[in-house]
RNA sequence: GCCCCCGUAGCUCAGGGGAUAGAGCAUCCGCCUUCUAAGCGGGUGGUCGCAGGUUCGAAUCCUGCCGGGGGCGCCA
């Protein structure tokens, strides 16, 4: 707020000096205002002359002294005095008390601050993890679903309208499908005793034999009489609701909800396939050869063109994604958002060109890709999981470090990295685990506030004398509160969920460096009043920007001693 | 061969046109009569993979190369 302050200070003198005739340019540049590294440079710094100096045919620093020189008066009420410095950068040293301001107007809009307008009238659809219904999730949905969601959050507190939407690939064709359920049919007629045996390219892992087990339990024993094609298809029908119920179970474990579980077999059943197919020869952007039917992706950057229906006459799964993506923008969403694991980032290319090929505009369809993840248990790679065979399951990583944790480290990096999950610091409760340092500055919050009241000090009002925060620490912290709307943005506009875990260690180091300097209770009345109301508005800022994260901001946090 | 991601402190990584490059861990030295020491302060530690280019200014943008990971199915 201070910072879109100054620069609508700075655009104000911007627009003063041209009407005089003291700068002349056409456009103002996306300059920036940020705190600089270096306390000598002021409070807030800008950049703006550096970037008009061309436009203006003048030097950067005699631009940006008559920027300053046409700032508004009203900027007087907070800023000491502007200096120019360096290649031209306008340096702004802010009075003393500034600070108090930002933590009334924090303290004052309450669970609203950090909201931003930015967008504001547009509906966002946002499919994650949309993992394959036949096994557990995996440590790599655990990312997909962990940074998909946090996005969620974040665009919505940037008013955009979300929904997220889970895509089953549940195509009654696919061989998937037909595989998994021939290897639970296996493991249910072992488990009769008949002899069966798996499938070749069938799912071995424990889960299958549990999936069985259930069948049995709520189905008797005679499910595998009959005709075999029914047999079959009843197995891919049964199997593939329980496994996704485990999903869903696992997810809302994880603190994720979706809006809407979206069916690949619905679209074929309403004929939508076929529709999009048709649709794409009409617009000459699908062709028969070999026997086969492709797009022509080629034509809007692709590598090559891909099959959409087979020689045999089966759609491909490109075929029913980029019907399904089709359905999404005709439900009326202004942006489109999927997130992929790295395995697909060849498929980005296609799926932008079927959309350019049905019409549509292909950059409101964001497609996020994020890296591996690797999981360690101290410096051994963890590789194999008991109950899922060839995969670690998010199950088992949430029961051995919790929710929280694992949320907090998914987002610890960005999506654009690998990511190393070390499950002995997770579940470390020490200095070493960022999770709990961030969780502890809040209970520390808690702590102080539950002293006051023991002590029958009350919660100081907002006319409370706030200008005397004027301690470095009190200072710094309120600059990191101040920053908030402003990282919610970022986080939004660059894709970057994992931005927000950093501030929150940012905001956690400021307070504990506040706490460990400035006393709370029982200094000085007045000041005591203010720095209650700061560690109140902290606290606001903490345990917003951890829910944005989905993790719990814990009130209190006892140590537990080991010997 | 082509495509995507990464290469920054001993380790794990932020920063992705702006001033003297940051954090955590590790390591060394300090700080608990007083709101939780799961905390704080300080020290050590860097040719930002290499070479060109663009720019007033490059770790950041462009090109090439090197190294690591992933992907290149009428699988999903």
């Amino acid at each position: 707020m201070i910072r879109q302050q100054i620069a609508d200070w700075i655009t104000t003198a911007l627009r003063t000096a041209q009407a005089e005739g003291a700068l002349s340019f056409e456009t103002v540049p996306d300059f920036e205002v940020e705190p600089p590294r270096h306390a000598e440079h002021g409070d807030y710094a800008s950049n703006v002359a550096m970037l008009l100096a061309k436009q203006a045919r003048r030097n950067p620093r005699e631009v940006a002294d008559i920027v300053r020189q046409h700032l508004p008066e009203a900027c007087a009420e907070w800023v000491d005095r502007v200096e120019v410095a360096g290649a031209g950068f306008l340096n702004f040293f802010l009075k003393a008390g500034w600070a108090g301001a930002i933590v009334r107007t924090i303290l004052q809009q309450g669970k609203q601050y950090g909201n931003t307008q930015l967008g504001t009238g547009q509906r966002v659809l946002i499919e994650f993890v949309s993992a394959n219904p036949t096994g557990p999730l995996s440590l790599g949905h655990g990312r997909n679903a962990a940074v998909g969601d946090t996005l969620a959050r974040i665009m919505q507190a940037n008013g955009y309208q979300v929904e997220r939407e889970f895509y089953i690939n549940d195509g009654e064709n696919s061989t998937q499908i037909r595989n998994f359920a021939l290897s639970v049919l296996a493991r249910y007629r072992q488990l009769l005793g008949e002899p069966a045996e798996m499938p070749e390219d069938g799912y071995f892992g424990e889960y299958v034999k549990e999936i069985a087990q259930t069948i049995r339990q709520t189905h008797g024993d005679t499910l595998a009489q009959g005709e075999p094609e029914t047999i079959v298809r009843q197995f891919e029908q049964i199997a593939k609701s329980l496994m996704l119920a485990e999903q869903e179970r696992d997810l809302r474990d994880f603190g994720i909800v979706f809006d809407r579980w979206y069916s690949e077999q619905s679209l074929y059943d309403a004929g939508a396939v076929q529709a999009t197919l048709d649709h794409l020869r009409q617009r000459g952007y699908a062709y028969e050869s070999e026997g086969a039917l492709w797009l022509r992706s080629s034509a809007f950057g692709d590598e090559k063109d891909r099959v959409l229906v087979r020689a045999n006459g089966m759609p491909t799964y490109l075929a029913a994604d980029v019907a399904y993506h089709r359905d999404k923008f005709e439900r009326g969403y202004d942006l489109l958002t999927d997130l992929w694991g790295a395995d697909h980032h060849g498929y980005v290319a296609r799926m932008k060109a079927a959309m350019s090929a049905l019409g549509y505009d292909p950059n409101r369809l964001v497609i996020l890709i994020y890296q591996l993840v690797n999981l360690y248990r101290g410096t051994e790679l963890v590789r194999m999981s008991k109950r899922a065979g060839n995969l670690i399951t998010l199950r088992e990583v949430i029961d051995e470090i919790g929710t929280d944790a694992l949320r907090f480290f998914y987002l610890l990096r960005s999506h654009d990295s690998t990511l190393d999950i070390d499950l002995e610091l997770a579940k470390e409760q020490s200095e070493k685990n960022p999770v709990f340092y961030v969780q502890y500055a809040h209970a520390r919050i808690c702590s102080i506030e539950r002293t006051a009241q023991e002590r029958g000090v009350p919660m100081p009002t907002l006319e409370t004398d706030l200008t005397v925060l004027t301690h470095p620490e009190e200072v710094a912290l309120i600059k990191r509160l101040a920053d908030f709307p402003e990282e919610v943005a970022l986080c939004a506009k660059h894709y970057a969920p994992h931005r927000l875990t950093a501030y929150a260690l940012d905001v956690a180091r400021a307070f504990h460096g506040f706490y460990t300097e400035c006393r709370v209770l029982g200094s000085e009345p007045t000041l005591q009043s203010a720095r209650l109301l700061l560690t109140r508005a902290t606290r606001q800022v903490l345990t917003r920007t951890l829910s944005l994260l989905g993790v719990s901001a814990p009130e209190r946090m006892e140590r537990v001693e080991d010997e």
